[in-house]
RNA sequence: CGGGGUGUAGCGCAGUCUGGUUAGCGCACUUGAUUUGGGAUCAAGGGGUCGUGAGUUCGAAUCCCACCACCCCGACCA
């Protein structure tokens, strides 16, 4: 590809909406261009890194024997009311009508549709195990789009879907796509990690993550600092310490907090510290009666533990102020366990705290040296609802916990018969009986991997790709090409030579300024440089230039051909 | 949905408080000249419904009202 025939469109500012780095960069790449919130275009140069990522998901999940078909990006919404999910997935499910006000919705996701076409026409256990996949757009609309393509609305996704006659099979796909995606992600160049996660709006019941592992990841990672043990916050657990609660010594005594209403403000006025202190939060009950919740002051409540606790309601919902005002005649700030009357679960680490600092159910009050059963009841049920910290041990009883930010690109589940029941996905066993199928389902954020690999592969200069998803494998940057005919025969000869050798390479022909020329192509991320100009052709040399090390030496223009292709087949593999 | 903010040329911004000639600057773009191994210099030029609508006024980018879009924080979601 000749630049001066090609679209580049550089810019030396990103808009002033940008705020990540990675979305700052693909926008003065040229790269992609937004359209409206969350939706972008994507440019010949973004596209062609799209188009190589692709590739390499392809050849993977070919080899993990699954078959790529092409859905609709559009879907009827009976489907979804089958599945019950027209209801459950919410306002994210972008919804549309046709002429004749039928109701359907743009797909961000596709179980009902893979499973529509698998019901209808896998009869027999003899067709099982199958795995579909294809590589499509995806639109979901995402309550706040933000960070360019990181998380947008109309997004490029890979998604896959297996069958199976039963669990032992699933789990045989499960683990197969599971080393599919860690070959994808190890050919792109990417520092990622699989973690234990949520199974979220997806639902099923194993499930992880392919985490990119980058401080501006908008996930929290809880991983071992000495076992193999990785978990999404939302999921991490801890070994729950064999600690046991002390003695009280003190009596409960009342205190007045007049402009006190968070642990924090409580515990710094008298003097002890946060973690003396239990927050009370107030969450609806099954039977709409509220429910306390406890957890100390320095911990963090975790609303995917708590969500799994029967006696709360589903969807689980923060009570009212009102609501609250109503049963404990107080504001939310002042509110705690003593005298109270209904369900009250508590953190472990509460179940064993005494003499600890809670609100008073008086507004502008608060109680110390509060102990349960003595001044409160007892909790009525004790659980694991807290985020696990740094320093917490590992629930494998190996190391201590450390936490670290990561992007999704990767989410694999075992869905078992979460579809199958409702939607009624059968097959016919050896002996002729209907058996429900076990599913299993697999995303790659596809165009979401190239924010997060410019997220981890950036300088001051620009982008940095791994040479597997670079736009162009090497440029050559011809200095005066219009003007010199030294330089642009020497520079169309060794294009034309690396071309045969099947390298993806840019002759920048553009009649720019060196500087700008040389700017641009680090800015854009290609792995390999030539610069090629009349100096150094005089001693019958090139200079090459590796963008990762950001370093450059000269070497013969009869060798450098070899040389290049060499180090950059190397780096492909 | 709650809180905060921003809309002026493709991008980045000034001008708005205190209304008043033809709405300005940098980058980018066009033409010419001089330059040419790190985003050049000079000269000339093109490009604007000042987010939209309604109002106040002799006069509105500027003041008032409504709406829209976008961004940030949170809630929410994967």
């Amino acid at each position: 590809m000749k630049a001066s025939q090609f679209y580049i469109s550089t810019v030396k500012e990103a808009p002033r909406d940008a705020e990540l780095i990675s979305h700052k960069l693909m926008i003065r790449a040229g790269f992609i261009k937004r359209l409206a919130s969350g939706i972008y275009s994507w440019m010949p140069l973004g596209l062609k890194i799209l188009r190589k990522i692709e590739k390499i998901v392809r050849e993977e999940m070919n080899n993990a024997n699954a078959l790529e078909i092409l859905m609709p990006a559009i879907q009827p919404a009976e489907l979804w009311q089958e599945s019950e999910r027209w209801e459950f997935y919410g306002k994210e499910l972008l919804r549309i009508k046709d002429r004749h006000q039928r109701d359907f919705c743009f797909g961000p996701t596709h179980e009902e549709v893979t499973l529509d076409i698998i019901r209808k026409d896998i009869k027999s256990y003899k067709q099982l195990p199958i795995t579909l996949y294809q590589i499509q757009t995806k639109f979901r609309d995402e309550v706040r789009p933000r960070f360019g393509v990181m998380r947008a609305r109309e997004f490029i996704m890979k998604d896959a879907y297996s069958f199976h006659t039963n669990h032992e099979s699933l789990i045989e796909t499960y683990n197969k796509i599971y080393q599919a995606y860690s070959n994808i992600f190890t050919r792109l160049g990417l520092k990622f990690r699989a973690v234990a996660a949520d199974t979220g709006a997806i639902g099923g019941t194993g499930s992880h993550e392919f985490q990119v592992l980058t401080d501006s990841g908008e996930d929290i990672i809880a991983y071992s600092d000495s076992s193999n043990y990785a978990a999404n916050i939302e999921l991490a657990t801890y070994l729950k310490k064999n600690a046991t609660r002390t003695q009280s010594t003190k009596e409960k005594e009342k205190i007045a907090t007049p402009n006190q209403k968070t642990c924090f403000e409580v515990a710094k006025m008298v003097n002890a510290p946060l973690s003396n202190t239990v927050k009370s939060l107030v969450y609806d009950g099954v039977n709409n009666q509220p429910v306390l919740v406890l957890i100390r002051g320095d911990h963090e409540l975790n609303e995917i533990k708590i969500g799994k606790i029967a006696q709360l309601k589903q969807p689980l919902t923060f009570s009212t102020h009102s609501t609250i005002e109503q049963y404990f005649k107080c504001s939310p700030g002042f509110i705690g366990p003593v005298d109270f009357k209904g369900i009250i679960i508590a953190d472990n680490d509460v179940s064993i705290m005494s003499d600890f600092i809670c609100g008073a159910n008086i507004d502008g009050f608060h109680y110390i040296n509060v102990n349960f059963g003595r001044d409160c009841p007892e909790p009525t049920i004790i659980a694991d609802i807290r985020n696990v910290i740094e320093g917490d041990p590992s629930p494998d009883g190996n190391g201590t916990l450390k936490l670290c930010r990561g992007i999704e690109v990767g989410h694999v589940f075992q869905l078992r018969t979460k579809y199958s029941t409702p939607m009624n996905l059968t097959y016919l066993d050896q002996n002729g009986k209907s058996q429900l199928m076990e599913m299993g389902c697999y995303g790659i954020g596809v165009s979401r991997i190239i924010a997060a690999a410019i997220e981890q592969n950036n300088d001051e200069k620009g982008i940095i790709f791994p040479v597997n998803m670079a736009p162009f494998e090497l440029i050559i940057t011809s200095i005066n090409y219009s003007k010199s005919t030294l330089v642009k025969t020497k520079s169309d000869e060794l294009y034309i030579k690396l071309k045969n050798l099947n390298i993806d390479v840019l002759l920048d022909d553009r009649d720019e300024r060196i500087g700008s020329l040389l700017a641009d192509s680090e800015l854009l991320g290609i792995p390999f440089r030539i610069v090629i100009g009349e100096k150094f052709l005089a001693n019958n040399q090139v200079e090459f230039y590796n963008r990762k090390i950001s370093a450059s030496k000269l070497i013969n223009l009869n060798d450098i051909v070899n040389i290049a292709s060499e180090l950059i087949n190397l780096e492909k593999k």
